[in-house]
DNA sequence: CACTTTCTACGAAAGAACTAGTAGGAGTCG
DNA sequence: CGACTCCTACTAGTTCTTTCGTAGAAAGTG
């Protein structure tokens, strides 16, 4: 398990190619909301690239360039580190927190509620 | 609301700071696993003062220093930053991801029900 | 064919992050 | 007092991040 560790600007572009799948550049671009110039994203993306986590097929003359790092597994790395650091490896802290926001509704709390019900389910079926 | 980000080192020397309490240059050092300079960790925290994330009272000849920024505030900064990149703005993919891991138990998952169910709850009763 | 658009490749420059060295103050011990 | 220790302040070098310009290939358009 390497640490998978996206800078500020390289995540922007992970959260596109994750959201919208594989991308060219231009395609990226538009989808940045932040006015960047073209060679800017091709720059970032070059740098994933070279760092391993997309890489690119040619399509005509451009490159689609698409994530060699799943959502998921950036997710629980991300998530892992901020557990560590920041909630002293407390997922209940965590969790706390996640659900503290008032932003948070009776109906959204159910369903989270439900989502850990079928995951103990699952645990009780599986093991 | 500003956006509260650290950069890998610091947020390392802020988790000290949140679970250790306020401390000297020297007590967040012994802290840090990694073996870095004294200047090193010290410049780290004047990099913080800098920005606003730490103050220093001065005690004796050395400086202690404690967060400007409450833990709860970060986790919820950076979980949103995580929440809104990776998860697409899903607190529920969030969750099942944080739910998902092998290394989660029946025991753990309980008590984050209980969390849930609790604010549930009380969100009953308050709103 | 010349012109325009659309790409990639390469270079580069400014700024942030990370690490640590050196200088000098201030206090401690023999 | 002189040597030693501990601390801050300042300086500095390397690497990483972010941004974009320029060059030149490729491909379409009048």
């Amino acid at each position: 398990m390497g640490e998978i560790l996206f800078t500020g600007r390289e995540l922007d572009v992970m959260a596109v190619l994750w959201w919208h799948g594989a991308s060219t550049v231009a395609e990226v671009r538009v989808r940045l909301g932040d006015a960047l110039a073209y060679t800017t994203v091709l720059t970032v993306l070059r740098t994933l690239e070279t760092k391993g986590h997309v890489t690119h097929a040619t399509e005509g003359k451009a490159h689609r360039y698409s994530p060699c790092v799943a959502r998921d597994e950036a997710g629980r790395s991300a998530l892992g580190r901020i557990v560590e650091k920041i909630f002293g490896g407390s997922r209940e802290l965590l969790l706390t927190q996640l659900v503290d926001g008032r932003s948070i509704d009776d109906a959204e709390l159910k369903r989270l509620r439900k989502v850990l019900n079928e995951r103990l389910k699952d645990s009780g079926r599986t093991r």
